[in-house]
DNA sequence: TAAATTAGTCAAAATATTTTTACTTAATTT
DNA sequence: AAATTAAGTAAAAATATTTTGACTAATTTA
């Protein structure tokens, strides 16, 4: 048999990479954050899918607290990008609202990590939120957008209404988010699987035709 | 001066009540599981502001998770009841619709502990409501009214369109939620405060108007 | 290439939180 | 009114969780 009295058993050859481990810890705590809250939220669990050491996350972001603050930041920022690219302005209005009820729905629809972690935030009262000054100045032009639309859209007389561009903001959320952030409590309460694809495609439809007849758009049939 | 070596203080006198105590442990708990959710709750918490000790929740409850489901069966069964009192299907379908939206509407806005709770229970994924029955069984008949006002306004022809009532509730659920659910982010992304009250009041029209004009009810101006 | 820096490991300390044990006494029952 | 039961207290044990200290080695820089 071998003996190796005194030295300890070999350290793994380990490769450096901060960008990775940094990233790698990032996009581990994403979920984590997501899936179990602030407080539900485990350093271990985070380590261990990350494949690295406690002591890393204290390293890299300070702490929980701050790693949770970087978590935030991060998804925002993917959000308003996409946003960014719808580009209102130039087609006709009632496409675009059309546009902005699919895009909100189908962006909360696949990326599941955004809905989890708004209503996690919300549950601290805006706590890490109200922090971040980055994420109230991103958030400014896309409502504008919306003003602008309805504003067009009125003039040309294709929207029956003119309503408060917050308004109708908060209704496409809504309508495309309630659905999701309740799927749990609403599909026991309503004795259906909200989760499945067939009923969120009827959702999908549900939310266009309720938005687009408030706005006296034609639906084409 | 007196003396009492020896003798520990005095234990102060108290006085039994067990249905008091439990009542009040509920109560206070239904509050701290809203604030913080069921990982940020704190038992300490809960027994001071309950004005007794840890050992109380163990005694009448059996511990932290099983004062939980308490609590959530406690604040079903509560909006459930509040529901029942709406007695549908007498009325006229426009007049019931609008009802329908106002109930919720404010049903949520001042019971704010519901939305709060549910909102953690659907971070949990559902993990407690789940495992209730009674919630279960308590919800059908709502759904099956709003089924049958939906049927009553078609064939009245009042209802230009005759919805999906899962479709139709979650909704008006949706529409009456969502931005109490949501205040604090969407507070900060919108740049305005919604828990002010007279922003409140303008949703509140905006939601009724959205549904009824959804369903094609005239919206008496 | 020697020195400095930074990524990374391990284990334990510090903290926070829940749960139980052992006890006291008020209320209820026999 | 003695015996029993249940309400209540205090304190500490058990557990869970985050954070830090002390160290090792890979990479970078002078």
């Amino acid at each position: 048999m071998s003996r190796d009295d005194g030295v300890p058993k070999t350290p793994p050859v380990r490769s450096r990479n901060p960008e990775r481990t940094r990233a790698e810890i990032l996009s581990v705590a994403v979920r984590e954050f997501a899936e179990h809250g602030f407080h539900g939220a485990r350093v271990e669990r985070i380590t261990k899918a990350a494949k690295c050491n406690a002591r890393m996350i204290y390293h890299y972001f300070g702490g929980k607290e701050q790693l949770y603050l970087a978590v935030l930041d991060s998804v925002y920022a993917a959000i308003r990008n996409r946003e960014g690219q719808l580009r209102f302005g130039t087609a006709d209005p009632g496409l675009e609202a059309r546009r902005l009820v699919e895009f909100t729905f189908d962006y909360f629809s696949e990326n599941g990590d955004f809905l989890k972690l708004t209503r996690n935030e919300n549950l601290l009262n805006g706590k890490y939120i109200k922090r971040s000054q980055m994420i109230r100045d991103m958030s400014q032009p896309f409502i504008t957008a919306i003003g602008e639309l309805v504003e067009r859209g009125h003039a040309s007389g294709q929207f029956a209404r003119k309503p408060d561009p917050v308004q109708l903001y908060v209704t496409v959320v809504a309508l495309s988010a309630h659905h999701l952030n309740n799927a749990a409590t609403l599909g026991t309460v309503v004795g259906q699987d909200l989760t499945d694809p067939a009923w969120q495609a009827e959702r999908r439809d549900h939310a266009v035709e309720v938005v687009l007849t408030y706005l006296g758009v034609e639906t084409s049939e």
